[in-house]
DNA sequence: AATTTCACCATACATATGTATGGTGAAATT
DNA sequence: AATTTCACCATACATATGTATGGTGAAATT
């Protein structure tokens, strides 16, 4: 993914990408250029020019904010908003391990909430499949019986949460999984948010 | 709904939120100016100073399309987007009925697909259920098999959709109902879309 | 060794942008 | 009858904004 793109390149693009999903709008030249530390507008200008030439975003000539994006589908995998939400703990994708999540975002959802994409049939019992995106608040606490998204030694996963005394039970909705339970202060494990939606894309294919 | 707006003051909100919808972001005021005819800037700021006032919306001094929206929840009843959907034929619901669909849509979605909320659950079986919403893409042909909002006299169904010989042919995916057969020229069938999509609200409340 | 790409810089410019101020006339309210 | 609200207008201004042009030095490529 972002192939083609510099580190430095793919760093502007998440930017934009980030500044439309927490502001709503797309960064100016001058709001990127600050961000990045730019003593002028003219070096976002060339940097966009050349993401613009790899295919990554389109620009609306004259139009202030005209930044247009260009990836597929409406799903961006915007890393800065993770690394908010799990602080210094990169959530890793363990791409054949049932129930771990990858993390893409949308244009726009509400501030600062994110979407995860299940892996896995866990959920299956609450209609949550494998492939789902569900849409998670990392802003709000988990009350008994809500899904949540936590890091579990570095895999996410998404579960029905239950605190109890001094233990936390991590729930499935499905028989053939057994329930997690933690320690309430344990060291490698963290809640990342509470799923409030979930989104699944229907159509099989566009012919 | 808007309580306390006057009518021009609702078609600037309006068109406010139906640039951000498909513009992905807010109008500036010289823009807001040209789509009313004003001949300057200073009308529409008026407007939105009143506008704000009445609580509709926040601006952001100085920042070029700082407009943002404080409508309830991220979801919106853009009239005009449907408009173009069901050309002069706005979507009736029949709040008691089964299968009939409500028609919000949110901040930021695929240009010109729209939202629909669902009635009923006759489409239980696809994992479908009452209050969930369903993405549509108006401007795709539906396949057989498809789920696709259609118009049937004068309210709306989200059913899968088979085309036979001369007929069509809508069913249901809970074997509680009966599937519906229409004949392709009939005056008073009209297909709205094609359902790409589902989302559905988690949370049952926030505590 | 020569050339291209990358990542910056400075400067300049037309126009876009939000904002402030003051004004007009009609309609609604007090 | 006096006042306020509403819906526009014109003009002015500082600064934001995108853009164009030309330049430097390091790294990568040919």
């Amino acid at each position: 993914m972002r192939a083609g793109l510099t580190k430095i390149q793919k760093n502007i693009l998440d930017f934009i990408i980030n500044t439309k999903v927490s502001a709503g709008m797309p960064p100016t030249l001058a709001e990127i250029a600050k961000h990045f530390k730019y003593k002028n507008r003219a070096t976002v200008q060339q940097h966009l020019k050349a993401i613009e030439r790899k295919g990554y975003l389109k620009r609306n000539p004259k139009i202030s904010r005209g930044i247009e994006l260009t990836l597929d589908e409406k799903f961006f995998i915007p890393k800065p908003v993770i690394g908010e939400v799990a602080a210094g703990n990169p959530i890793v994708v363990y791409p054949d391990t049932i129930d771990t999540i990858q993390l893409p975002t949308i244009a726009r959802i509400p501030k600062e909430s994110f979407l995860v994409k299940v892996k896995g049939n866990s959920l299956k019992d609450a209609y949550i499949f494998d492939g789902d995106i569900v849409i998670v608040d990392p802003n709000i606490l988990p009350n008994n019986g809500d899904f949540t998204v936590a890091i579990l030694d570095d895999s996410a996963v998404v579960k029905r949460f239950f605190k109890k005394k001094k233990l936390i039970e991590l729930h499935s909705e499905n028989p053939e999984y057994e329930k997690i339970v933690i320690s309430s202060n344990d060291e490698k494990f963290n809640i990342v948010g509470v799923v409030i939606g979930i989104y699944r894309s229907i159509r099989k294919k566009v012919i």
